[in-house]
DNA sequence: GTAACGATCCTC
DNA sequence: AGGATCGTTACA
């Protein structure tokens, strides 16, 4: 079953653990369609979050965090490599999931390049895309936490947060 | 206007 | 250990 703009509402520290074991699923405008389990997640909390985006501030960039949850965020880092988010939270409340793996692809800008995301996708609506959306598995595995990656930048308050969720034994098979 | 910097990944 | 590569941001 789909995932709602209700479940995105919620805050990221609840969603963020919540999506592992869940299924990215992406259509390809030929109706194929592709499932991909989350196996690790990061959240980004707020503005008062100094490894947040929107810890500037609202800017043409970050803007689409302010909205309520169950939009994609979609940025490009170091020139190459797409990040795919999902935005949580209530109105004004700047939180956003960075998809960090799925099954068969590990790290962020392998995946999106694996699905061809890219900008274009800034913004749509997880609830009714006809490109991606996220589907209830009732599936909860077993998960750990850590710091999140490269951020170390924000400082030891805000780097050193346990906000990173990995399924046990995603690595190790 | 200009300059610096990444929520990364691949190849030495 | 270092390079690719460019939109976003900060500052003048």
């Amino acid at each position: 079953m789909r995932l709602s703009r209700k479940f995105f509402s919620q805050d990221v520290l609840k969603v963020a653990p919540a999506l592992l074991g869940m299924d990215l699923v992406h259509q390809f405008p030929d109706k194929t369609v592709n499932r991909y389990t989350i196996l690790e997640t990061e959240a980004y909390r707020g503005e008062t979050d100094l490894a947040c985006h929107a810890s500037k501030g609202k800017t043409k960039r970050t803007l689409i965090m302010y909205e309520p949850g169950g939009c994609v965020y979609m940025y490009l880092i170091y020139g190459m490599y797409w990040m795919l988010n999902f935005v949580t939270g209530k109105l004004n409340e700047p939180q956003a999931v960075l998809i960090r793996g799925i099954k068969g692809f590990n790290g962020p800008g392998k995946l999106t390049r694996a699905l061809t995301l890219n900008g274009s996708l800034n913004g749509a609506d997880l609830e009714h895309d006809d490109q991606l959306w996220v589907e209830n598995t009732g599936i909860s595995p077993a998960y750990t936490t850590g710091p999140r990656i490269g951020v170390a930048y924000a400082g030891e308050e805000w780097a050193g947060k346990p906000w990173r969720f990995l399924v046990k034994g995603a690595y190790s098979k």
